[in-house]
DNA sequence: TTACACTGATTGCATATGCAACTTCTTTAG
DNA sequence: CTAAAGAAGTTGCATATGCAATCAGTGTAA
């Protein structure tokens, strides 16, 4: 079987791309500077912590933790490292693999996750919100939505992948 | 003078946003990657050549470069030293200014940034571009273009901006 | 049971990056 | 014209992160 796949992006997507990656770079850099200006903790520490949230039980293994917050295990040992010594998370022994650990937010991670909130919604609704129609709002979050799910889906072999339902 | 701005975004845009930034961290992630293993330069490298590239002369004073590729002025020159070392760029002397230096693109940085092309192109494409439609890849140009922009805006009062002449 | 491959997490080392201080030059105020 | 203020770039130091190696525990197959 032959089907033809398309390996460069035309203009518009190339254009969409630059865009992406561009707009990425301004507002996270903006948003983490105005964080730290105003003594919160990094983007780094509260994707963590939020993670933490939304999990059941408040806690996850470290690897799935790594996956969540797209960071390497070594990278994440040592942010783990960091947020348990803030007091911020603690780790316990998971109960089924006697190998593995649980990162469990404590009550001081959960006050500084949202003690940091209103500075980042400042900053999201400052640099990025307000840009967007209430349209464009949703087409981005479906879209974006998409391609993150594709990419995190284990099985994407990327050069023989057939062409997916939009 | 008091008008009524939000400062928190509402649901579809914060879901906007944390697709976003999602979106960005595992497809940058996965296409770095890719580009290593098929033994490219670095993205951060094949930035500042573009931005060579496309800038007149195909040279660019550092802290032009810098602002367009979103880095400190200090991890510019670092940047700029290891690129210079592999002879993809020179510095040389500005005319107009003693202090300052422009880097430019050598024949050998255009090979080099030819030559990761394809790689990355296929990452974008397979990762990115296929997941978007038509209509998509254009709405998203446009409104990360306007995001993109208003954050380089020189003048973005955000929220407070003590010193802002006129 | 035992051997072996695999997974989860950590650690040593190397690299990339930012901040603050510094040098050199330019611009502005008086 | 001179002095102060500011800007461009570099460097010292600290931090964040990744890779590869390692240790410990799990799963699998003979």
């Amino acid at each position: 079987m032959l089907w033809t796949m398309a390996n460069e992006p035309d203009e518009a997507r190339l254009a969409a791309w630059r865009a992406f990656v561009n707009a990425h770079a301004v507002v996270v850099d903006r948003i983490e500077h105005e964080l730290i200006d105003q003594g919160k903790i990094p983007l780094s520490w509260y994707d963590v912590l939020v993670a933490l949230w939304e999990a059941p039980n408040h806690g996850l293994r470290l690897h799935e933790l790594a996956r969540t917050v797209v960071l390497s295990r070594s990278g994440l040992t040592r942010l783990v490292d960091r947020l348990e010594a803030a007091g911020l998370l603690r780790r316990e022994p998971c109960p089924d693999d006697r190998r593995g650990a649980v990162a469990v937010l404590t009550p001081a991670g959960r006050a500084a996750q949202l003690a940091a909130w209103p500075a980042y919604a400042r900053g999201i609704e400052a640099h990025f919100a307000r840009r967007l129609s209430d349209d464009e709002a949703r087409i981005l979050a479906e879209v974006l939505g998409r391609v993150d799910a594709a990419v995190r889906e284990p099985s994407t072999p990327a050069i023989d992948c057939p062409k997916q339902p939009g």
